[in-house]
DNA sequence: GTCTATAGGCAGATAGAC
DNA sequence: GTCTATCTGCCTATAGAC
């Protein structure tokens, strides 16, 4: 899912760079002189192309969410059945975080209060396609008997977004991914078990 | 689970402040001047209750980590099913979103990287005696038969905490405490149920 | 497009009077 | 304990040369 690295026109390279920094450090915790350093140019470059911290983080989510997009697309273009489509999806979050990285959206959730506008919008449209998508999926699998759960597809897709989520983010203090899977596996099980399943240890 | 507002000693009402103020902004996101202002006196007179940022930051965990242990032991306390305490569990979180605010240690697990050591470990700690409750949660109900997974006792509360603290990062950038209530239904019903239900709409 | 230079502000922190 | 005053450093951003 992602491109590769520094080898862009020098937009891209500021945002792969800039990308990461958010990924790591929040939007509140890198600076332009940071990625200036990193790539070897002045801070006042940096403003030729992005005219302030704003735009360069609206131009973040954007693209993120192009690229998330896509790769939701391309599940789908896969014709899995919905329990592999949802491991499928996490597969994504757990890409992310095999860089050392936090959901790009995620981490904005956290200083939402904190940003420009542009940015707060851009990160509840991140939000509602990947509700939609996967309500689409649970929809999907429960019609088909390969899914269950009680309440509305809308209802289960927050608790599947949220569940990654936050298991990439109480992941990353332990710098484990193995954290993450963990969680991701349990909750996948508990939206495909049929009822045949042991109920003690 | 909150003590009063503004009442208590200089300490207190200092961590009353930063403490809403971090749930707020986050750690990289509000300043000792903002601490300040709010009480009517000068950045220096922090300085001499707390040393620098990192001590007042450790603070704050530690306390916060003390009260949600308390309210751990209040609900063993009421002797309740695994469901109930599960549900009492979630409860504690929803009171903090009401307060339109994010846990005090899932903000800070998003900004763990910027973080400095003590606060780390302050912040790993937190979710260690969290996992340790649940897991014994979770073993109880297993072995009674009133909550269902397949995996471990452990990784079974890996997926709580994430799903609960996923829930109130995503739920805030909407406003909505609704949303964090779906995901923890959604969350306690796929634990809970036991496979005489609906498997499609 | 990238640079040097600089503005203006806010950050965390300290010294020393009261 | 709280204050005034100040330090140093980093922040975002801009003007203008090249």
């Amino acid at each position: 899912m992602q491109g590769g690295r520094s080898n862009g026109s020098a937009v891209t390279r500021i945002l792969d760079v800039a990308e990461r920094l958010v990924q790591h450090r929040g939007f509140n915790g890198f600076s332009y002189a940071d990625v200036a350093a990193e790539l070897n140019v002045t801070k006042a470059s940096l403003h030729y192309h992005f005219a302030g911290k704003a735009e360069l983080g609206e131009a973040l989510i954007t693209r993120y969410t192009r690229r998330f997009v896509a790769a939701l697309a391309e599940i789908q273009r896969l014709d899995l059945d919905a329990r592999a489509a949802l491991e499928a999806y996490a597969e994504l979050y757990a890409e992310v975080l095999r860089g050392r990285r936090m959901c790009l959206c995620g981490m904005l959730a956290a200083e939402y209060q904190t940003l420009p506008k542009q940015m707060q919008d851009a990160v509840i449209r991140f939000f509602d396609q990947n509700e939609a998508w996967l309500e689409s999926v649970l929809e999907q699998g429960r019609s088909k008997g390969t899914l269950r759960f009680r309440e509305s597809a809308r209802e289960a897709a927050r608790l599947v977004v949220s569940a990654l989520e936050g298991a990439m983010l109480t992941a990353r203090p332990y710098g484990d991914v193995d954290r993450f899977q963990a969680a991701a596996t349990v909750l996948l099980s508990s939206l495909t078990d049929t009822g045949a399943v042991a109920t003690h240890s």
